[in-house]
DNA sequence: TCGACTTTTGACACACCGTGTCATAACCTG
DNA sequence: CAGGTTATGACACGGTGTGTCAAAAGTCGA
């Protein structure tokens, strides 16, 4: 989370890091448009170089998941530890918003991450692969509550639920920002998600 | 459906047709993989430049989706048409696996088709627009028979639940492939949507 | 202080995608 | 045969993402 716990082994030190490419990165997105912004421009923006840039990130829409790591893993975690009484519909309905809470002072941060996952095309097509592994936790964990495998209908269908939640969520949240996300979430989940 | 009702204007021929090209794109996908066919191997194959492959299709992924237009016209068609009497969540369940009902003799092509969708990164980015525009048609629908608007949370998680019980059907398709599609779609369809 | 090691960086070069432009080919009708 | 119409091919261009390699800028040990 803070700083560091890497072992300094010598060698050049960065000019930047993955948080301030995306941080530039976002602010040009936000101001001039997506697809309006070529990797050139964040790298100059940034003081480096284009290549260094693909060090970073392998993608120019992947600035927007910098975060995405933590929360996979972070839902990926509260699930294996969620008590083995909790019915497996209970279990997602409350760890799900848990894994995408931010901090309040990330909330303009994650609103214009929202707008531009939900409004422009060029990244919609990029969030494919995070949907997927969203989607794939949930299928696993309901399967391994069912005792059944990944190929279980009904955990393949509550995989899909989980993600059309989230994304219905921040769909629904992107119209009417004064309400509260996890809260949100919450109830598309409990709309959505199969019968235990 | 068969042959053209197409008014003959004059001017030259054209050498390909989308459907021709779709046929030798997707074989060429499915032989050696999507990310190792070049437009230019597309090109070559089906005898044209490279230039007029992008006349017909504006993207190589979109040879995959030549019967989309079809379908997604009849699933908003057979939604307009459905009696006012029927619950919308009844109405879905019907008409969304009708939409995408395909002849027998099709059903491998189908089956390569849904395969490519599922499995290659590169072409799932590409469906999101699809999905979206398939989504907002039971959106659209929902909110009309709920006498609300599309920022309605009902008529958001109904569209969310339409496509993820779409895509789910057609992953445990991919597994199963003796099953029916149609009726998969509808059972996911019920596990899915919310409530009427 | 000097040299060996490690890591980051920048400079090129390259294949591919997708777009714009323009001349040419191949059909029609009068 | 002339003029209109449509499809095509050749070419150039900007952008993305990758591979390669030499140079920069630190660390540590002798």
């Amino acid at each position: 989370m803070s700083t560091t716990g890497a072992t300094d082994r010598g060698g050049r030190p960065a000019l930047t890091s993955a948080h301030q490419l995306a941080a530039v990165a976002q602010a040009l997105f936000v101001e001039r448009g997506f697809e309006q912004t070529s990797v050139d421009d964040i790298a100059a923006a940034a003081g480096v170089s284009r290549r260094t840039f693909f060090r970073y990130f392998s993608t120019k829409a992947d600035v927007l998941w910098v975060e995405s790591p933590t929360e996979i893993a972070t839902f990926r975690r509260l699930l294996d530890e969620a008590p083995a009484t909790e019915p497996w519909r209970h279990a997602i309905i409350r760890t799900a918003p848990t894994a995408l809470h931010h901090p309040p002072e990330e909330r303009t941060w994650m609103l214009h991450r929202a707008q531009l996952l939900l409004t422009v095309p060029a990244v919609q097509e990029k969030a494919a692969l995070r949907h997927d592994e969203w989607r794939r936790i949930a299928t696993a964990f309901v399967a391994r509550r069912r005792d059944t495998d990944e190929g279980d209908l009904v955990a393949i269908a509550a995989g899909h639920a989980t993600l059309a939640a989230t994304l219905g969520a921040h769909e629904y949240w992107i119209a009417h920002s004064d309400q509260d996300l996890p809260d949100l979430h919450g109830r598309f989940l409990d709309l959505l998600l199969p019968a235990d």
